[in-house]
RNA sequence: GGGCGAUUAGCUCAGUUGGUUCAGAGCAUAUGCCUUACAAGCAUAGGGUCGGGGGUUCGACUCCCUCAUCGCCCA
């Protein structure tokens, strides 16, 4: 058979992908078996597939994969995320570069260009994921914004809106004046930029005396409505129930005081504008004091500030400053660094701004989702996650869950009359609502106004383990009942709160019961200088290249290989590069084994037997390891177990053992051994890379079609023998060490050499010995009870082995070897013995711990005694009778 | 400012309730090999005072205190 010594993976696996695909195995369907359910954290519709996706997909599907081979009804479901402000940004910016502005379009126009954008972008990262060998459920496919996730959110902020659980509130905004819209804090960043201090004297109401407040933003004072300072100030606790004049506007207003006040910083006395700065803000509201909204939309003053109404915000800063120095109240200016806002979009100043928003109250709803984690209910892993979850639980804030955008599921609030809404599921439930609570049946579709804004993408996610089966539409669906609650969920830390512990909340509101058991936490995938990856630094390599360089088997585990739960992944090409070795390892073993020809009379060689004998107890630790690392989610050390069990432990010992000299047959029972051998190991990488090991599956053996390794079954743990394999560890040490001696002495592999192995006690890999022999090149290995003379000598346990070599041997190299030994031996007894002349330590430690002690005192004795009969025998008088 | 977590080999990480010759794995490194499965390989070897200091204990990588450094979340 002529196979290329190296795999190629790129045809394999659209070969295989296709296969896989035109046989339905990724299709679920509800049976009477257990099912097994993943739901996909959405990506971005219009995203593209990058290498967190790429960690998290592969791990999904490796759990997908071993489920599905166990015999569950293994259901992944793919889905994309409507994403509303990356995705409007994303259209914004794409219309601004044909010419359109936002603003010149209306509502209609501007979502039928989003549509138009999301059905020519959308779906390209779900075909990104097959190339990555990805085994969803495809004919499921969904989307957040189709018409059953957009009608179930509607639903479901009607009803929480009937409980009294949804409602309007006000609330700070970054406001961007540029773009004339609020942005989230993520699309918020700080720079430090010079600016100045403005020192303000403001008059105290009946006195003849001022008190002087340090600020940056003078133009706002035409907004204040107290001054406040910390009440452990000695130097204004005079003040207490004073009042003071605002500058400029001549407005009189209390003098207060809150432990927010820094006292060290300016003068420790702080204006307070409740609606230009979120620390105001609260302060206000602990106060009771009124807010005054100086600014227009775009940056300009309003009439509320009476002064310099419709200069804009920069502007009025000056004119102010120069109003003040007229009014004799400014003290000084000073130059000053501090942190502004800018918004990510337009990189204008942020404008904190007071805006009526919608809300969720979370503390009560929130509830049995604190309870299913801290409780065990559902597992977090790394289980580190546990306290940061119980610590964000227990102190929730109401959501905020109303944005200022139109792609997205728009607030189901009907506005009439002035200032009274309904909520409704339809524009004509609305209506007729509106109609009963205005008393006024001749109230038209006209008259109502809909809410403009938008729902915060999360606010149709956190529904998304139910809305995958539909189960806000249809409650009691079979999917829902079949597949719900999912099993595991996959996702990083980075989106706990945003998006996991909503779930959770919402999986109780909606259904009585967790979205999933178990959730496992990915890491950050970051580059060697430990940045994230990101598009704008261009430190992230493009996924498909490396799929096309290092097959997606490579790719794959080289994903997995570094990323144990939790921790952050730093991304270098050397580990999709270890991951294609390992393909090319196992295409050379099927290589080998593919090449031998069985030989009808040929008989089994002992070593043979022992191999298999040997091979077959290693593989069920290796299943049982691997059993318990997913158990415990230890991905990345299941993998690490397949890896050596494959690599080190069947290429490396066992196919060296039993592979015939070349052009020789092999015989019947190895060769079957072998086969079978193969076929389990690549049951177990299967999940792992599923592509080479389909391929190698289908040519190991005939197969017809329909067959495939991905629907076949996972080994499954059973007994095996720790006896037996650590008998065998110490025939891998005894072959390490005359490799070691060969090399050191210039003996060439091809010599044929003879040893002698002189037991104390049993040496645990003695039925092994014909696996020696024959690894060795040994002309033979005897059993003696003496020691051996012209031999160089090693030990293994309390066992000693002889090479004779005649008059060849470097006595002096030899006795310094041994002295050497002897020295680290002696040391251990004397620490052993501290132990155990210790009575308190006799009288306390548990007896396995002692009766260990008193073991490795014995073997010390042991071989202490041996190497100094050796040395005597060497001749060396004198370092052997200094006994400690 | 509040909270959570981390610090073990050159790098990335394991180390289960304190007790095996327990200080480990993979990669990387060094040396020698193109030995007819694989140089994308094989063989062998060298790497660590377990962040610093103190304490509890017969015994500490593991428990407690403290300091240092770093990361993340919230404000």
């Amino acid at each position: 058979m002529d196979i290329p010594s190296r795999y190629e993976p790129a045809k394999a696996e659209d070969k295989w992908y296709s296969y896989w695909m035109r046989h339905g195995f990724f299709r679920s369907v509800p049976d009477e078996r257990e099912p097994y359910t993943i739901v996909i954290p959405p990506p971005n519709v219009t995203g593209v597939l990058h290498m967190g996706h790429m960690l998290n997909n592969t791990i999904q599907d490796v759990l997908i994969r071993r489920a599905r081979m166990q015999g569950r009804n293994a259901c992944w479901v793919p889905g994309t995320d409507h994403a509303s402000i990356a995705t409007e940004a994303r259209v914004v910016s794409m219309l601004k570069s044909r010419g359109i502005e936002k603003k010149d379009l209306s509502r209609e126009e501007f979502l039928e260009h989003a549509w138009e954008w999301t059905h020519k972008h959308g779906g390209i990262i779900l075909e990104q994921l097959k190339k990555l060998g990805a085994s969803c459920d495809w004919e499921r496919t969904l989307f957040t914004m189709d018409a059953e996730r957009y009608e179930s959110v509607i639903r479901v902020f009607v009803d929480l809106y009937n409980k009294g659980l949804v409602y309007r509130g006000v609330r700070m905004v970054n406001w961007d004046p540029q773009a004339q819209t609020a942005v989230s804090d993520e699309e918020v960043y700080f720079t430090e930029e010079d600016s100045l201090l403005y020192y303000v004297k403001y008059k105290i109401v009946g006195w003849n005396d001022y008190v002087t407040v340090a600020t940056t933003r003078p133009e706002t004072i035409l907004g204040d409505t107290a001054v406040c300072a910390n009440p452990a100030d000695e130097r204004y606790r005079h003040l207490r129930g004073r009042k003071v004049i605002v500058p400029m506007v001549n407005r009189e207003v209390p003098f207060i005081f809150d432990d927010y006040v820094d006292m060290e910083f300016g003068t420790g006395c702080l204006k307070i504008t409740p609606a230009h700065d979120i620390n105001d803000y609260e302060i206000g509201l602990r106060h009771g004091l009124q807010s005054i909204d100086i600014f227009n939309d775009d940056g300009t003053l309003n009439q509320n500030a009476e002064l310099f109404v419709g200069a804009d915000r920069f502007a009025a800063r000056d004119l102010a400053e120069a109003e003040l120095k007229k009014g004799n109240s400014l003290v000084r200016v000073l130059p000053y660094k501090n942190k502004i806002g800018r918004s990510e979009r337009t990189h204008a100043v942020i404008e904190p701004r007071l805006s009526t928003q919608w809300f969720l109250k979370m503390k009560d709803i929130s509830r049995p989702a604190l309870d299913a984690v801290t409780g065990g209910d559902i597992q977090l892993y790394p289980s580190k996650f546990k306290n940061l979850y119980r610590h964000w639980m227990e102190n929730v804030h109401d959501w905020c869950i109303s944005r200022q955008l139109w792609w997205g599921h728009r607030i189901p609030a009907w506005y009439f009359n002035d200032g009274e809404f309904v909520v409704a599921p339809s524009e004509e439930e609305a209506l007729e609502m509106a109609r009963e609570k205005s008393g006024n049946r001749n109230l038209t579709a006209q008259d109502l106004r809909q809410d403009e804004d938008v729902l915060d993408t999360w606010f149709s996610s956190w529904l998304w383990p139910i809305t995958s089966f539909d189960g806000i539409n249809q409650p009691d669906n079979p999917d829902l009942k079949y597949y719900y609650p999912t099993n595991d969920l996959i996702t990083a830390p980075e989106i706990l709160f945003f998006w996991v512990a909503r779930m959770i909340i919402a999986g109780f509101e909606y259904q009585g019961e967790k979205p999933f058991h178990n959730v496992y936490l990915t890491g950050l995938v970051r580059d060697q200088q430990r940045r994230k990856m990101s598009k704008s630094l261009g430190n992230s390599p493009e996924p498909l290249d490396l799929i096309a360089k290092f097959g997606a088997d490579g790719v794959r585990v080289g994903m997995l290989l570094c990323s144990p739960a939790g921790n952050d992944l730093l991304y270098d090409d050397s580990l999709p590069e270890q991951g294609r070795n390992f393909a090319n390892k196992i295409w050379n073993a099927f290589r080998l084994v593919k090449s031998w020809t069985v030989g009808a009379d040929e008989a089994q060689p002992a070593s043979s037997a022992l191999a298999v004998k040997w091979m077959r107890e290693a593989i069920g630790q290796g299943i049982a390891q691997i059993d318990s690392d997913f158990r415990r989610f230890r991905i990345s050390e299941a993998l690490m177990t397949v890896y050596k069990l494959f690599w080190d432990d069947f290429s490396g010992w066992y196919l060296e053992i039993v592979k015939p000299e070349y052009g020789k047959p092999v015989d019947r029972a190895s060769y079957d051994a072998s086969i079978s051998f193969f076929d389990t190991l690549l049951r177990l990488i299967h999940p792992f890379m599923p592509f080479i090991s389909e391929e190698i599956w289908q040519l190991l053996d005939e197969r017809k079609d329909g067959e495939s390794i991905m629907v076949s079954r996972m080994p499954e743990p059973g007994k095996f023998s720790r006896e037996l394999i650590s008998g065998f560890e110490t025939v891998k040490e005894t072959v390490t060490a005359i490799r070691s001696l060969r090399k050191e002495r210039n003996i060439p592999s091809g010599e044929k050499i003879m040893l002698f192995a002189r037991p104390a006690g049993t040496f645990a890999g003695e039925e092994f010995f014909p696996v020696i022999i024959r690894l060795c090149n040994l002309a033979d290995l005897a059993k003696v009870d003496s020691r051996q003379e012209d031999a160089v000598s090693f030990m293994v346990g309390t066992t000693e082995f002889y090479v004779p070599l005649g008059g060849k041997i470097d006595i002096e190299g030899e006795i310094a070897r041994i002295r050497e030994d002897l020295r680290y031996h002696r040391g251990f007894l004397e620490s052993v013995m501290k132990k155990l002349n210790n009575e308190r330590f006799v009288q306390n430690a548990p007896s396995p711990v002692l009766d260990l002690e008193r073991k490795k005192k014995s073997d010390a004795e042991q071989k202490i005694k041996s190497l100094e009969e050796r040395l005597r025998g060497l001749g060396d008088q004198g370092e052997s009778l200094v006994t400690k």
